[in-house]
DNA sequence: TTGTATGCGTTATCAA
DNA sequence: TTGATAACGCATACAA
């Protein structure tokens, strides 16, 4: 026998309207009443069918993400802030691992289109422009942590400025010669912009940029090594690397290390992200940290303000530079 | 204007059942009305309420998933196992970051009940006595990913044989003083029966089980550190090191590092867990690994089994060390 | 092969 | 302060 507000209201003697009020606080009811139905609601262990309310025009309270590389301390990272987020706001939490495919990614946003979510998130993934296409016609609130996209609102850090700013640090502990590990280097969001920062970073303080002392990876483990060994024998001239990313950043670290090369006595690293595994690595890792926490914590935030109407503008994150061990001041 | 089933119907000439029909290919219409009503529906972008679908009748489709811990490596491995697989069966997931809390747990589990999941997954976590009344009378198929208890199946991996294989390992490399960095010692899955596999294993190889290098962590980074180091102080007398995880051994590493002990070449480690992490290391670590992804692959469709009627098993699955550049033979 | 009508559990409107 | 009752969008048993 199921239990639902029908079986309550019997039991309590009054109607369904009535119990429905009582479980949604509105108004029009004694205290008997209240205490009455509350008390049945109880015994009886009601709990109320969400897709009924959904379906009777109350807000299903569901936000969808969607997210590429699920398994990656970045996504866990800010998917940890979003949930937190979305707990505390009443929300449930459908996530979609798109794993940067095409054809999943238009399924997840047909399936979760069908289930009545409020709004979505999208993080760190590219739009294509039939997605941007359809996502317009979901006519829901989507927001964006940590990419970019002219037609939605987003959450991320300036990944320019944020380039910039590691570069300079470099340059101010004495290194000008920086080999820039970079990563994809057709990502207009988490790729080039960084690029441009440290180039400018350069240039602003009188050095000359080397081609041959950027390199383009794809930001994962094995991109740091294989692109770290390439420097090295080619023998480039660095003083420090400069890794976009912490994977890269370890695989270099890697590298470096099989070659003898003492960490910051020899090589200067900084790197880019600043997840856990910056801080786990021997020597713990300097890094230009972005607050992946934060960004799914208030990105969320900011949807559920949007759904509630209030008008929201994208807003970049403040980074920060976390000190640590890996670099050595020139002198 | 809402496009509902009904709309759908109007503008094909047919009523909605015909739709309905079609849309679920069930039989009893035509061809010819087949091929209208479907064109209509394209023509319109219609697509089904998953709500009402549910409130109908339908399976909802939906599983919960309550992990504490979201941001680490092995929680998100294991998630993205779980999704990959809900999605190739059309199943959506809600994910619940308990937190370890046992407030927030018991919250999540009536939002998970109200939204009509059809199944549960709990990861790595310890159930207690109130969770396990309640989650009896949700009277939902449940499965347990990496963790056990009487009352549900689980898939997880034999932690005793696994741990006591680990040592085995060492052991005939040579080494048989291994300083144990163990978890929780309160754990009674992940935790004790690890020490039990460790402390056996040397028994029935003839050694003596030295208790002062059993140290009790957390499975954390920092306990890794605090316990390695506590053992160096003391000056404990081993020549390799068996973490009861990556994040400690990885600690342990950087505190011998640190104290000028070349891996393997002075102190040989083999790690438990086999996370991305363990692969990041310098140098790689010898791993005894644990199938993350499959767990949570498997897992989901042994749930979807279950719920779909199928008796099903709790599984131990097969472990596996994994050699990389961690472990020296002693002669 | 197709349509009508009822129910799913809840909210909301309108009376009482 | 309450209670009928009509939606909500869909599936389905029953008719036709």
């Amino acid at each position: 026998m199921k239990i639902t507000i029908n079986s309550v209201a019997e039991k309590a003697g009054v109607s369904v309207a009535t119990v429905s009020r009582v479980l949604n606080q509105k108004e029009g009811y004694s205290e008997d009443t209240r205490l009455k139905v509350l008390k049945i609601m109880k015994e009886m262990g009601y709990q109320p069918n969400a897709l009924a309310q959904g379906l009777a025009g109350k807000r299903t309270q569901t936000i969808g993400v969607l997210i590429p590389k699920l398994s990656s301390m970045v996504a866990s990272t800010i998917l940890n802030g979003l949930e937190d987020a979305a707990h505390k706001k009443e929300h449930s939490v459908i996530i979609c691992n798109t794993d940067n495919d095409g054809k999943r990614t238009t399924k997840y946003l047909q399936v979760l289109r069908q289930r009545q979510i409020e709004g979505l998130i999208i993080v760190s993934q590219q739009l294509s422009e039939e997605e941007v296409i359809f996502l317009k016609k979901m006519k829901i609130p989507i927001l964006l942590i940590s990419t970019a996209n002219e037609n939605f609102k987003h959450i991320k850090v300036n990944d320019y400025a944020a380039s910039y700013d590691a570069t300079k640090y470099l340059i101010e502990k004495g290194h000008e010669k920086i080999l820039f590990l970079s990563g994809t280097k057709s990502d207009p969001i988490a790729g080039l912009p960084r690029v441009f920062g440290y180039q400018q970073a350069l240039k602003d303080h009188g050095f000359k940029v080397k081609p041959e002392l950027i390199i383009y990876g794809d930001f994962d483990y094995e991109s740091g090594k294989v692109n770290m060994k390439r420097a090295l024998e080619k023998k480039l001239d660095f003083t420090s690397v400069f890794a976009a990313s912490d994977e890269m950043a370890v695989g270099a670290l890697n590298i470096a290390y099989n070659h003898g090369l003492k960490i910051p006595a020899e090589l200067s690293i900084i790197s880019y992200d600043g997840t856990k595994l910056s801080e786990m690595s021997t020597p713990p890792l300097t890094v230009l940290n972005q607050p992946f926490y934060k960004m799914g914590f208030d990105g969320l935030n900011m949807l559920i303000d949007n759904i509630n109407g209030q008008k929201v503008v994208s807003r970049d994150i403040p980074y920060s530079i976390i000190e640590r061990e890996s670099i050595k001041r020139l002198s």
